[in-house]
RNA sequence: GCCCAGAUAGCUCAGUUGGCAGAGCACAUCCUUGGUAAGGAUGAGGUCGCCGGUUCAAAUCCGGUUCUGGGCUCCA
């Protein structure tokens, strides 16, 4: 059953396709749902759509809309259904949907004018109804959503029952266009894309800079607090580390292709490889390896097909699309007690994914960054405890920042699948204890059955920013994989040699996509302690320019961020570039101020405060700082 | 990767049927020395994304390519 705004924009885009049909009479009709935001149709026609069609069959669609057409329902045979199908030439898509209704469920068309078209419904009674729709954009949608099938042609657009609502939806739109991160980035000067960089390769600028080391900062206290333990690791791995770990080649596809030795590539060019083989002998792994991993996992992991003899195997290395072989290598490096664990090492690592060119997308989705990443290596019985320590680490972060409305995912296994490793009695148990530290936080969580990684568990986050926009950041998962294919122990408390169990979590997902999804939530007015520039001085003269100066070398021996705005303007006009260049605190400095050693304050949140002695204006916003108080921050719209 | 649309000064954009490259903001210099969101004048700044083609002549037309945007697919 559809709510009544579903009905309306379902039957909007009935509406749609009546138009196109009376543009168009050869269009070919896929399917036209509603959505959270609008709806669209999915089209199948040789003259490609562009901006003006849109706009005649916006046309259209009013004419439909004035012609006040009843929808009508009727209700007909399997039989029948495919002949008024093909009666009226659409039975490239619609046969196949009709297909879908299962055996049993009433088949149904409604009908609006001359237009007729099979669907559940339900409808508003006239065309008339609709009367607040705007179409948006045209786009490319594969069939059924598979790649493999013909690409159709999507249009996108929205409907409200009235005026009043579309025009406020619009504005939303422009508002968040305004806030978009990509935009702010570039006005703020907080990073870049350069095209001779590479795309999705962010170039952090100062201003950017100084946000995330600030967010590294508040998070390495409070992973300090939690006793993990720092590292660094390279970026690049040998090729054979993600062979153990199981990384290369499966997922090969996302990965940057490996950088192979110099004198491995002399080797394969000189025997004249095929690029098949080549492929081939990427993939490969010795004898030896192969044997151990099957031994370490119980079973014929890798397949007699992948091995090859040592003279053939490519020397290489990766890009590391994760941190986690690295920090294994680490905890492996010395021998372990149950007295060490948990072990918990964490890194601020950088990763490479090959992400598809077409899915990229500012800092949120990218092909280097760099993730907050840490991993825990534990006994079975310590696990629920560290999950509730990952989880409230998120907490006490994302409340410092006013994110605290936000949401949590448990993945769980799929109770009818195999694919997943590990035994069935320590899944029960790190299921729940993924539930259980998911239900400490008092948010809303939900099971997902089948979502679980095919080596444990998982909880995600997904936090929802001022504007109500839901971002999916990071992760924690449970690990039984790799301790094994890396064959990792640790000594019991009776002297035998057991297997640590391993928490990867990454809280915030990455820097790049937090720091833009930061950007958004603040809409570039960051709290005092984030602001890349925490104070402006602004003389009202340059009679003042000593004394400004005076404050600035004070302020920065302070550990404030501040400038001096010396520019030959009037003060409104300082004023106004603080206020564009969204600086909290603005120090106004004329004569009066210099002679009392005061300021006149301007703070981006309250507007002209008043005069204040220098002297107690510093420990004021040293004091907001080292809180990360959120009161400097504007209030959100 | 696929579909569609774009790319002109640091930013936002104009540029007609092919005929000398434009505006506003920002920037620099000078005048002005000021009291809470734009004072005035002058100036500098461009291989019109890149490569090739058509043409007497290309920002403009054609082909290719790179990047960007909106979607689709994907996201360990």
């Amino acid at each position: 059953m559809m709510t009544p705004l579903e009905e309306l924009r379902h039957s909007a885009s009935h509406i749609l396709a009546t138009a196109v049909l009376r543009i168009f009479p050869d269009a070919k009709l896929d399917i036209g749902p509603p959505t959270d935001t609008g709806f669209y149709y999915d089209i199948d026609l040789d003259h490609k759509l562009t901006a003006e069609d849109l706009a005649r069959i916006e046309a259209e669609m009013k004419k439909v809309v004035d012609e006040n057409q009843p929808f009508l329902r009727s209700e007909v045979s399997r039989d029948e259904a495919a002949e008024i199908v093909k009666s009226r030439g659409q039975e490239r898509y619609k046969l196949g949907r009709l297909a879908d209704i299962p055996e049993g469920e009433k088949i149904s068309f409604y009908k609006n004018g001359e237009f007729m078209d099979l669907c559940a419904g339900t409808h508003v009674r006239y065309t008339s109804k609709v009367k607040a729709f705007k179409l948006l954009s045209i786009a490319g949608a594969y069939h059924r959503g598979d790649e493999k099938n013909k690409q159709l042609q999507r249009i996108y657009g929205t409907a409200f029952p009235s005026r009043d609502e579309l025009a406020k939806y619009l504005e939303q739109m422009e508002q968040a266009k305004q806030r978009d991160h990509r935009k702010l980035g570039r006005d703020l000067k907080l990073f870049v894309i350069d095209e001779d960089v590479g795309q999705g390769l962010i170039l952090w600028t100062p201003n950017g800079s100084i946000i995330r080391q600030e967010l590294q900062n508040f998070i390495s206290e409070e992973l300090r607090k939690q006793g993990y333990s720092q590292v660094f690791t390279p970026h690049i791995g040998k090729l054979e580390l993600y062979k153990i770990s199981g990384h290369f080649p499966y997922y090969k596809e996302s990965q940057f292709t490996p950088v192979v030795e110099n004198e491995s590539l002399a080797r394969i060019l000189g025997e004249g490889c095929s690029c098949a083989e080549m492929v081939v002998r990427l993939d490969a792994v010795s004898s030896r390896l192969a044997a151990q991993i099957n031994e370490r996992t119980g079973r014929e992991t890798i397949t007699p097909d992948r091995v090859r003899p040592d003279d053939q195997l490519i020397e290489g290395f990766m890009l590391k699309p994760m941190n986690c072989p690295h920090h294994i290598k680490i905890y492996a490096s010395q021998p372990r007690s149950y007295r060490d664990l948990p072990v918990r090492l964490a890194e601020f690592g950088t990763v490479y994914r090959w992400e598809q060119s077409g899915e990229l997308n500012g800092m949120t989705r990218v092909r280097g960054f760099t993730q907050d990443d840490a991993h825990l290596f534990c006994t079975e019985d310590q696990v629920a405890q560290e999950l509730l320590g990952c989880l409230s680490l998120v907490k006490i972060i994302l409340t410092t920042l006013g994110m605290s409305d936000y949401r949590v995912r448990v993945g769980l296994r799929d109770p009818d699948s195999k694919k997943y490793t590990g035994q069935k009695e320590n899944w029960d148990k790190a299921e729940e204890a993924c539930r259980q530290a998911a239900r400490t936080l008092g948010v809303p969580f939900a099971e997902e059955p089948g979502e679980a990684a095919f080596y444990g568990p998982k909880i995600d986050f997904v936090i929802k920013d001022v504007i109500g926009r839901e971002w999916q950041l990071g992760t924690v998962q449970v690990d039984y994989n790799l301790p094994i294919r890396f064959d990792l122990t640790y000594s019991g408390a009776d002297n035998q040699p057991h297997r640590p169990v391993m928490i990867h979590r990454a809280p915030f997902g990455s820097m790049e996509r937090f720091c833009g999804v930061l950007i958004e939530h603040f809409a570039g007015d960051f709290p005092v302690w984030l602001s890349p520039e925490q104070v402006r001085l602004v003389p009202v003269s340059e009679k003042t320019l000593d004394y400004s100066r005076e404050l600035l070398a004070r302020l920065r021996e302070a550990g404030v961020r501040a400038s001096v705005d010396e520019h030959n303007d009037k003060l409104g006009a300082k004023i106004r570039r603080a206020e564009i260049e969204k600086v909290p605190y603005t120090l106004v400095l004329g004569g009066k101020e210099a002679e009392a050693k005061s300021v006149s304050i301007r703070s981006r949140a309250k507007g002209d405060e008043g005069v204040m002695p220098f002297d107690q204006f510093l420990p004021r916003i040293q004091e907001e700082i080292r809180l990360r108080s959120l009161s400097g921050k504007k209030t959100p719209a």
